[in-house]
DNA sequence: CATGAATGAGCCTTCATTCAT
DNA sequence: CATGAATGAAGGCTCATTCAT
């Protein structure tokens, strides 16, 4: 965590320095970011950001847990309108939305996260408390499914949480190539939400 | 591609190469592995894997090659015996029983293998040509299941490629988590593989 | 030497300031010990600190110069009540016993002392002005033992102060040694000195 | 310890790099001294630098040893000579003069010495191995007089070894004020030497 | 007098790559 | 082809001191 230094700081020098992180590690793997090139671009001195964090490990903590955190409350803001009202592949495909936006609208958190996905030895220092936290959230959502009688009783529902976990990713994966979103083609991104939706359907739905 | 000297050396300190580059690159990132340390692993001086190699890029490169290579051999091997006799999805639990039996035989080309994915750099530098290989190979399969009416003919099939890729990816990880493979645990993870086919197979196959 | 702002200081408040000092200068050379982190123990503000001293060496003279006093006074305190009734040696003893007494009571003041010692820079700049103290004091003391008559006449009295000075550094090294002194075993210690006075004694004593 | 790269180097610049040592290592302590400044006296890389040692403080646990074993060869050369033939305490005399000479040959190594006594964690951690060699050396030797008759037999041979060797260092100190020494005062060095000898002899021969 | 953020030179260390033999 | 020393640009981090309020 910063330190109170940190949170002390104007809100627009604090801004200045999370912006010139989240383009620095959205740039660069953790390990290529560099502590300067963020003070630079910043505009703080070397001195500052070590007056403010205590580690360059710090800060990125710091970035990831920000990046966690406004996906969730996106997710959630979204969610809690509907919850009620929705079946369950209706839901699903409202947090896809979600995500999509999500990602639009921050394209260098994304890239983040990706990043981190891929390094072990980060994994294990900073992932650890967020790892599983996306699956919990498709179980717990899998099991209001299945009380609902909407999903086929025989799945196992910790087991699908983890492939819903994986096709997610990989629809961000998808839709949002090269880093480029092409904002103009929403319509085409329904498409292929709605085509992995149908998969999904297909793979859980209860029949008779 | 390495230089000539390489491919002249004698097997033996070819492989020693080749060994002690597998460790390095399945221990750490590509960033973090130091060139010094597989020269000494192989027991060649500094100023000869120069002589072997243009880069370091140019050994992971290689490396990478090897990987993807020798995981191609493998599915089609256990492929080829079967393709006339099996349905799609006999076919499909085959490739993933082959991608087990591939991840416990080659545990370090695996954890290279989940590092490139991680590095946007290198993979555009890298990976770019095997990219779509795993989807392209899935999309063939599938194309095949709908001439032969196995599968849903609404179904896209190069997307529902790229959900199976991703599943697979996914499949390795839940079964391989933590870098250590039970391999007294068989029996479980034909459990996991029967589920996950099960999901793919009410995903995707024909209905009346 | 501070400046007037820190003796204006409320009692208590200066009193945190020496204390801190003392913890950071006997736990850290002088060039390891922080600024900072002499600030942070006595609770004020860095700039506070500029406000008092100008400078780290400007604290660590003053410092040096409260131990040097301190000392002084403990060994003029023990002596003035003896100095008439008793013989050199006897005076001696006193001045040992005083010594070690310091050092049991401020053991971090002797850790200081000694870092002192051994910095060749600080001591020019620092130590100048007390280093010969010691063996002046010493000298004296020896001169009146040669006016007595208990001494050696051949004696160099100059010499031999510094040889006494030595021998009472080296005293405080093998009976405080590891920073540790055991406090109930006062007996031993006690043996110790007598030891060094019979040997000084011999040394230095008027033989017929 | 230096790496063999170091040991390998052509003697001249093994040479370099000592001298660049001893002059940065005697003009500062071991914690200013600069690891940049020794490189660019001995005129070679930085690089290079940590190819011959794993450290800055290999490099100094380095120097320290040079020093002590260069002392140590000094004294025995000396006394090998002597051995038989003198008395206790013509030997100590053939020590100290010894210890004279050595200062005066090799100044930086006192230098270096005399700091290594002041750093409290230093000497923890690198003068543990030497650090009673020398008690151990003057105790031996009084163990021989003692044997011989010539000491008193009441004496405490290890205390007085600590005691011997802290008159040594004052002896060092007295003479080599100030780290100058007057190589033409080689008889008032002598005076001083003999009448410590004188104390010490009254201190410790045998009465009847 | 108090506060505490700002500053930035400077340090040690790492490592891919080159070079001379 | 082999060798292994040489190189030097970077990078992360520390800390005494100054500054503005």
């Amino acid at each position: 965590m910063p330190k109170a230094t940190f949170f002390n700081l104007p809100e627009a020098k604090r801004a200045r320095v999370i912006d010139a992180a989240l383009d620095e590690f959205a740039a660069n793997s953790y390990h290529k970011a560099r502590v300067t090139a963020i003070a630079e671009k910043a505009g703080i001195a070397m001195g500052s950001f070590y007056q403010y964090f205590t580690d360059k490990k710090d800060l990125f903590k710091y970035i990831v847990d920000l990046t966690v955190n406004k996906k969730l409350e996106y997710i959630n803001h979204d969610m809690m309108a509907n919850k009620e009202k929705y079946g369950f592949f209706q839901l699903l495909r409202e947090i896809y939305l979600s995500g999509i936006r999500f990602a639009q609208e921050n394209p260098r958190l994304v890239a983040i996260g990706n990043a981190l996905l891929t390094d072990k030895e980060l994994q294990q220092e900073i992932w650890g408390e967020y790892q599983d936290t996306s699956s919990a959230f498709f179980q717990q959502l899998l099991e209001v499914g299945l009380a609902n009688g909407e999903l086929d009783p025989q799945m196992d529902s910790a087991l699908v949480a983890k492939f819903l976990t994986s096709l997610t990713y990989s629809l961000t994966d998808i839709i949002y190539k090269d880093g480029e979103i092409d904002l103009a083609d929403l319509e085409s991104e329904m498409v292929t939400i709605d085509k992995m939706l149908y998969f999904i359907e297909n793979g859980i739905k209860k029949r008779d």
